[in-house]
RNA sequence: GGGCGAUUAGCUCAGUCGGUUAGAGCGCCUGCCUCACAUGCAGGAGGUCGAUGGUUCGAGUCCAUUAUCGCCCACCA
């Protein structure tokens, strides 16, 4: 079988996808008799599209998965799309005006038909994406949070919290977008700061000539003054309280009045007071009974409240009035003032405070369950820290504002009877009212947020309120992997839904990943222009590549710098392992079969790497479970290049080849053993590197063999770890690595083979010497091997000193005595100061007291080594003359 | 105003329960196209672990203070 010598992921990606889709590999079975493992997808926007932040999220999901479903659980990854409300009725909308349309054109059927036809059409891009990143979701049960069953299952979480008082009607001030026309929840206001002013503006004190200065950053409310506040304790305004002022612009009379809300020291200490317009004015408006001015529309242009300043924008009404003012010499003076201004998480226009009816839930009873939840552990965050965020702001929660004035969404299902205003809301439409039982009934206009229907998402798409097998099965599903940027939206919504509908937690662990910054540190943002592409990542390097460096990359507790440097380094990680199958492959021989490994026939390398093979399964699957993804990839990086590649391979070929050396006789068992270790370590790589594994595993799987996707995680086997062998094999490494290190400092030309002396008076150095001899000459390119415990080193030998072992390379004229005195020296020099730390400590009497026996008799244990091998280095150095 | 996190090699980061001589990748320097791989091989240089103080026989690791940077939350007009 010809293979490249170089591996192209365009080869190989999109055909194993299809062979794995349509192999319907993907699909979780309820009745599989296996023990669950459950992710539900945070479902992307259906507007969107893949960015690095998607691709992180999917791949470490695709990760959990595809290793619980190699350890032979049924392990589904449920997948969807959110219909994101906002967003995409933006795209639309946007999509309209460049025909020159509105909504209000089409109408509200219309409209909706038309968002429909575009998800059809251009939605979902992002469910090829995650095809291309190679996610294993269960494409079969994709779900929409639009569509029946999952209507069906917001209908019936507002009917039961509707009937239960926890969903309400209010009429007050919401965070309002005059942009998207609709009001937003609290969390959906992102908040900016922004340099503004203080305006200072004088009111005069009714029927005198006297005026009071107030202090504010939005001049244009005061079309909606109802009054002026002070602090009741404040002297300087003691006898304005219960006072008129007259409004300027107005020409209204407001009263003054005294609360405690107002802090003496922020402007003047006098507040005006705009109940429409800002949420302690409303407040303070109600403990005072000012009534309420709205002096906006909708769309933020001032209407008839306003007087003079109808059909001005809030922006140009501003304007106007501080004009107004000036020319009124009302405008004591203007101050910059820095302040947090809240804008739309969608659109990013300036959200306004706007007073309003909506619906919102109640949520401190189901808050005060999701809190319990993960205090008493039954739902846990990795990592820990995000429970205080989490803790924090349930702690502190507010009611909900879930009805949005939009079209797209689920359309809130409460209708209003025209007959006796009597509010029914069933989980099915209702043909009547509930009450009067008139036919003449309305459906509120509204829909609901987004994040309503995906709080429901962990159960709603398992089929809630359907009891169904799935639901039974995989509820609650295993862990939620996400990012911290939507605790608040979604986790923990879906914990309260959950807990409230289900009577249990939807996730055991909410596994809280990096966000992905650019190489400067900066997020990631398309206005920003730093993003980098996760699609022509993939297009570029391979999507295996990209997968592994976002693993590696995923350690606890902190962001992602990604740069395309460090994708591309990876790719070379997919050319070794390529590399190294082709060069097992090229050698298994003719007829080769696997068979059992017996202890008996094993080398000490053989032994060594089965050792270390079980050690690299132990360490991904104790990573994995930890969801400490860059510890899994180090492990497996480390095993594959620097043990089996650079050792074990380099190692085998002489028993491969070199038959001069008498090693043919165990080539039998090294090409068992290099097949072996290859099978398994490319299994442990499957779940972090789909596709070329998939590749690899065609080429080395048994004819009766399945997909590497769905075959059986490795393990490790106890009867293959072997201490002592992994001790002799260190020491192997270092007598390699101490003549490669003199070649290299000597220059000592690769094709110039070198005899080297060995002095050792133990007899179990010298025996791994003797008996490894062939691969010390192999690998660290030695002429001969002299083994001579008495042997009185030339001053043209270069040497290296280790515990129980001295090793000489006569060079000869090939010795530059400058560089070896150097080298000695530096190693000297190291030693000494190693040596003066160890005795210090020995030498220090309370150390000597109290640190435990074992650690004293290391230390000692070290001393002893160190002064010896001081000594001989010392030795070698006065004959470099 | 609260809260969280970071600070370790030129860069990006690991570092578990405090205990051998603090590690990796990239970059850099030297030598090699050695029959799996130049997307490679071998060797090398490079760190007073942000600062100060403390606990301890022993601190990158624990505690306190502090500096710098970043993030989240918050109704001071």
């Amino acid at each position: 079988m010809e293979i490249p010598s170089s591996y192209d992921p365009k080869q190989v990606e999109d055909k194993w996808y299809r062979v794995w889709e349509q192999g319907n590999y993907f699909h979780a079975r309820e009745d599989d008799g296996k023990e669950p493992y459950c992710i539900v997808i945070p479902p992307p926007n259906v507007t969107g599209n893949l960015h690095m932040g998607h691709a992180l999220n999917n791949t470490l999901q695709d990760i959990l998965i595809r290793w619980q479903r190699m350890m032979g659980k049924s392990a589904l990854w449920m997948p969807g799309m959110d219909h994101a409300g906002i967003a995409t009725q933006n795209v639309v909308e946007r999509l309209l005006k460049e025909e020159g349309k509105t909504k209000d054109d089409l109408g509200r059927e219309k409209f909706e038909k038309r968002v429909w036809e575009w998800k059809e059409q251009s939605g979902g891009n992002i469910q090829n994406q995650l095809r291309r990143l190679g996610c294993s979701c269960d494409w079969e049960r994709e779900r929409f949070t639009l569509d029946k069953g999952l209507s069906r299952a917001v209908h019936t979480v507002f009917a039961t919290l509707y009937k239960e008082g926890l969903i309400y009607q209010g009429y007050r001030i919401i965070n309002w977008c005059p942009r998207c026309e609709t009001a937003l929840s609290d969390i959906e206001t992102e908040y900016r700061d922004l340099e503004g002013h203080l305006w200072h503006i004088r009111y005069p004190i009714a029927g005198t000539k006297d005026f009071i200065v107030v202090a504010t950053t939005r001049p244009e409310t005061m079309l909606g003054d109802t009054g002026v506040a002070v602090n009741p304790d404040d002297e300087r305004y003691r006898d304005l309280v219960g006072k008129m002022v007259i409004l300027p612009l107005m020409n209204r009379e407001i009263p003054v009045f005294a609360d405690h809300f107002v802090d003496r020291e922020f402007g003047t200490g006098l507040v005006k007071v705009t109940p429409a317009h800002d949420p302690n004015d409303f407040d303070m408006g109600k403990r005072h009974n000012l009534g309420e001015i709205n002096i906006l529309d909708k769309n933020g242009f001032i209407n008839e409240n306003g007087g003079p300043y109808k059909g001005l924008s809030r922006f140009d009404a501003r304007a106007k009035v501080v004009e107004d003012l000036e020319k009124l010499g009302l405008l004591v003076k203007i101050e910059k003032h820095m302040h947090a201004v809240g804008h739309c998480y969608r659109c990013h226009t300036i959200i306004e405070p706007y007073l309003s009816k909506q619906w919102f839930v109640k949520i401190k009873p189901l808050a005060e369950e999701g809190i319990r939840a993960v205090e008493d552990g039954r739902i846990r965050f990795v990592p820990k820290n995000w429970e205080k965020t989490y803790f924090e702001w349930m702690y502190n929660i507010r009611d909900w504002c879930i009805s949005r004035q939009l079209w797209w969404g689920h359309r809130i299902p409460a209708f209003y009877c025209n007959d006796c205003e009597h509010i029914t809301v069933q989980v099915d439409d209702p043909s009547e009212c509930g009450k009067c039982k008139s036919k003449n009934i309305r459906q509120d206009e509204d829909v609901l947020d987004t994040w309503f229907s995906s709080g429901l998402w962990p159960f709603s798409t398992l089929g809630w309120p359907e009891k169904t097998p799935a639901l039974e099965k995989y509820y609650p599903t295993s862990v939620l992997v996400t990012a911290f940027d939507i605790i608040f939206f979604w986790v923990a919504r879906m914990i309260m839904m959950g807990l409230k509908f289900m009577g249990d937690v939807p996730f055991r662990d909410v596994y809280i990943h990096a966000l992905i910054r650019d190489e400067s540190g900066a997020k990631m943002s398309k206005s920003k222009g730093n993003v980098i592409d996760p699609l022509i990542m993939m297009e570029q390097y391979g999507t295996d590549a990209l997968r592994f460096t976002l693993a590696m990359l995923a350690a606890q507790g902190r962001d992602i710098i990604l740069s395309e440097k460090r994708i591309e380094g990876y790719r070379t990680f997919c050319n070794k392992i390529w590399n190294a199958t082709r060069f097992i492959l090229m050698n298994l021989g003719d007829g080769f079969s696997e068979r059992q490994l017996a202890a008996e026939e094993l080398e000490t390398f053989d032994r060594w790497i089965l050792h270390r093979l079980n050690e690299a399964i132990r360490a991904t699957d104790a990573a994995l479970a930890e969801y400490k993804f860059n510890d899994a990839a180090h492990a497996m990086y480390s095993f594959w290049w620097h043990e089996f590649c650079d050792w074990y391979i380099e190692l085998t070929k002489q028993r491969l080849y070199d038959k001069d050396a008498g090693a043919g006789k165990s080539s039998d068992t090294a090409r068992q053993v290099l097949f072996h270790v290859l099978r398994k370590s490319t299994q442990l790589l499957h779940p972090l590197m789909p596709f070329i594994t998939e590749e690899l595993w065609e080429k080395i799987k048994g004819e009766e063999e399945g997909l590497i996707m769905i075959s059986r995680w490795p393990e490790p086997r106890p009867e293959f770890d072997f201490a002592s062998e992994s001790a002799e094999t260190a020491l192997f490494q270092e007598i390699v690595y101490r003549i490669r290190n003199i070649r290299g400092e000597m220059n000592v030309p690769p094709d110039k083979k070198a005899p080297v002396v060995f002095k050792t008076a133990s007899d179990a150095v010298a025996s791994i010497i003797r008996r490894e001899e062939v691969h010390i000459k192999a690998l660290a390119r030695v002429e001969s091997i002299t083994i001579d415990a008495n042997y009185a080193p030339a001053n043209t030998d270069a040497s290296a000193v280790m515990t129980d072992l001295e090793i000489f390379i006569p060079l000869k004229s090939l010795i530059d005595f400058d560089k070896e005195r150097a080298r000695i020296d530096k190693e000297i020099e190291k030693m000494k100061g190693d040596l003066g730390r160890v005795e210090q400590k020995l030498n220090n009497e309370s150390f000597i007291g109290k640190a435990p026996a074992d650690v004293i008799e290391r230390e000692k244990a070290k001393r002893n080594e160190m002064a010896e091998i001081l000594s001989k280095l010392e030795a070698s150095r006065a004959k470099l003359v």
